[in-house]
RNA sequence: GGUCGCAUAGCUCAGCUGGAUAGAGCACCUGCCUUCUAAGCAGGCGGUCGAAGGUUCGAAUCCUUCUGCGAUCACCA
């Protein structure tokens, strides 16, 4: 039982004994910074079981609680709130209770799995600044999950087929010259977007000239020569021709590489991959199924539907009149096929733009109603658009921020204002390119996760990222200025016994805000919210400065004050680098 | 038009299941580096929480309507 489960019985147990009134609940909440105490206990609710005045009810409870709670120390009533003030040795107690901060407030992995999938680019696409804040959340939401006690799977969708990747395969069949990622000394992802690029600049130049020999648009784009050797490319490759298929497979092996290279500068992995040329196929199976039960139904000419309007939806498509698949029908399919693959998967989390809302909602609720008991525990990890202040990022207009290029310039901005400090000019040049990318990495990570993710991001690369308040960057700084306090403490002096201290009002709060870690964690779990992670780790550092800048650490002459002090400031440290993790985020040492 | 989401300080954002005078950072202004890293600390300025109703002892938070912005409503993915 919790402290505050205990406080809740207590009070409930006063009112019964002073009012002979029986509480549902009470409402506890932290003591406002204004007041002195650390837990409150509101009043007004309980005036609808009994009646009297607030502040006397106040009164009587907190004398009846500093009575018979022995870590309740004392009381005060403003109003109708009961603010209840703990003693120093229950927070001490607390800390000295924790052996290691390092895996404080993680919950041991249980049996059931949870897989998240994120990324799941196109692999006409280098990845953008889109990708970047969609890797992000599924990788933090990803370890915040372990953290809680969930094993995870994390898996991406590669989109790898389709007319479209023929499109790029074409171009850079007739105007690539063979090319490769290595004469071009070009990331083979970037290799290939540009081709892709070519065939739409070409096909458009095919359209005009059509149109001027009087077709229409729409027949321009039907008959463009380009346009039906991509159809004719998409045919051979679906019937296996075999030179069509090793094209496929050189040009996607460049990509891969590409993305790989991008993920690993980020510091985000996959547990496996699913690609969409194995699982375009699946779901037509499930749509028999489907029909079976009723939950589907076939209309005359033969397409296959599935009835939501009873949920206040539409009909849904779910297989083409040629019996074909459509994204349902795969989605369908690769949810099912995910499950067959690893039977230990209770649920999954798809972190896909929220421009996919109501996809996923009708996806969600036909595997409900086809019976999957793991329907239940889906969900859409829906984020809100990356925009620059020129409004929405495109491609053919060439707007968009490529991830590459962004993190390259974090980087340098990083290492600008390094240089500029000159605390780490005793580094290596190996050391100094590491530290710039924790920073520069760090700062963007941050930047992008502490936002709720239904919100849109106006990103302007002009102002770029803070370095400053709330940021990632100030954040490792805290990080690496307690190492340095370790480093000059040297070896603790376990043998000093820490209860006897006396605790001053930073030290009281800082231990307040630890003793919160293992909720945060479960409510950013359960919330899929690394914002909160993130808020948290803010809340705890600004702390901590606070309490660095006004009381002396290592300069204090008393002993057992410095012991505490610096195990202290080790436990922020420890619980800093743990909750930033959860982030991707890396801490330095020195900075 | 239907549906979904968002709207809080000049800017970027917090605000948990309704609770005390709405909080941070940036920007602007004051102080603080002969003591542990000033990417910092201490303080100041700045808000009719998009608008109007309603529920409640109490509303930024819940309900209704409206306004603005975004998304979506394909035999595209």
């Amino acid at each position: 039982m919790t402290f505050q489960q205990n406080l809740e019985t207590q009070i409930k147990a006063a009112v019964k004994e002073i009012y002979g009134a029986q509480l549902e609940s009470v409402e506890l909440q932290p003591t406002r910074k204004d007041f002195e105490g650390d837990i409150t206990a509101v009043i007004f609710p309980m005036l609808r079981v009994m009646k009297g005045n607030p502040v006397q009810i106040g009164q009587a409870i907190g004398n009846y609680l500093v009575e018979n709670v022995s870590e309740i120390e004392k009381f005060n009533v403003v109003q109708g709130f009961l603010n209840i003030v703990l003693s120093d040795s229950f927070y001490m107690d607390f800390f000295n209770s924790i052996t290691d901060f390092s895996s404080f407030g993680k919950v041991p992995q249980g049996s059931e799995a949870l897989m998240v999938e994120y990324s799941s680019p196109n692999t006409n696409k280098p990845l953008h600044l889109g990708h970047v804040r969609n890797v992000l959340l599924g990788y933090s939401v990803s370890e915040i999950e372990k953290a809680a006690g969930k094993k995870v799977y994390k898996t991406q969708i590669i989109n790898d087929r389709g007319i479209h990747i023929c499109k790029s395969m074409l171009a850079w069949e007739k105007f690539g010259n063979s090319e490769t990622p290595d004469t071009t000394n070009l990331k083979g992802d970037k290799l290939v977007g540009n081709y892709y690029v070519k065939f739409d600049q070409e096909y458009k130049k095919q359209i005009q000239a059509l149109k001027e020999k009087g077709k229409t648009e729409e027949e321009a784009k039907a008959q463009a020569p380009l346009i039906l050797e991509a159809q004719n490319m998409l045919r051979k490759w679906e019937a296996g021709d075999e030179e069509t298929v090793a094209l496929w497979n050189k040009m996607n092996g460049w990509v891969y590489k590409g993305f790989e290279e991008t993920y690993k500068s980020i510091g985000v992995d996959f547990d496996f991959y699913y690609y969409e040329s194995d699982t375009y196929l699946l779901g037509k199976d499930i749509i028999e199924e489907g029909i079976k039960k009723g939950v589907f139904f076939m209309k005359d000419d033969g397409s296959v539907w599935c009835d939501l309007t009873e949920d206040g939806l539409d009909e849904k498509l779910v297989l083409r009149s040629d019996g074909t698949a459509v994204y349902m029908t795969q989605d369908l399919g690769t949810a099912v096929q995910r499950v067959k693959d690893h039977p230990d998967v209770g649920g999954m989390i798809y972190t896909v733009g929220n421009e996919q809302d109501y996809h996923f909602k009708v996806l969600f609720l036909i595997l409900k109603k086809l019976g999957y008991t793991w329907a239940e525990n889906l969900f859409h990890l829906s984020y809100g658009m990356v925009d620059l202040p020129s409004g929405k990022m495109k491609s053919r207009e060439g707007t968009v921020v490529d991830a590459d290029d962004l993190i390259e310039q974090m980087i340098a901005t990083a290492r600008e204002i390094s240089e500029e400090l000159g605390k780490i000019d005793d580094f290596s040049e190996e050391e100094k390119k590491e530290l710039y990318r924790i920073i520069g990495l760090g700062a963007l990570k941050y930047y992008i996760l502490k936002v709720d993710p239904k919100k849109r991001i106006l990103f302007n690369p002009e102002e770029s990222v803070d370095f400053q308040g709330n940021t990632g960057p100030f954040i490792q700084y805290t990080y690496a200025r307690i190492q340095s306090i370790l480093r000059k403490a040297g070896e603790a002096s376990t043998a000093l016994d820490l209860a006897s201290v006396e605790i001053n009002p930073k030290e009281k709060e800082l231990l307040k805000i630890l003793k919160q870690y293992p909720e945060t964690i479960q409510l950013a779990a359960a919330n899929y919210s690394p914002a909160l992670i993130a808020n948290y780790t803010y809340e705890l550092v600004k702390e901590f400065n606070s309490f660095y800048q006004n009381v002396p650490i290592l300069a204090t002459d008393n002993a057992v004050e410095k012991a505490f002090r610096v195990k202290l400031s080790g436990a922020v440290a420890e619980v800093i680098k743990s909750a930033f993790a959860m982030l991707g985020i890396q801490v330095p040492e020195r900075m």
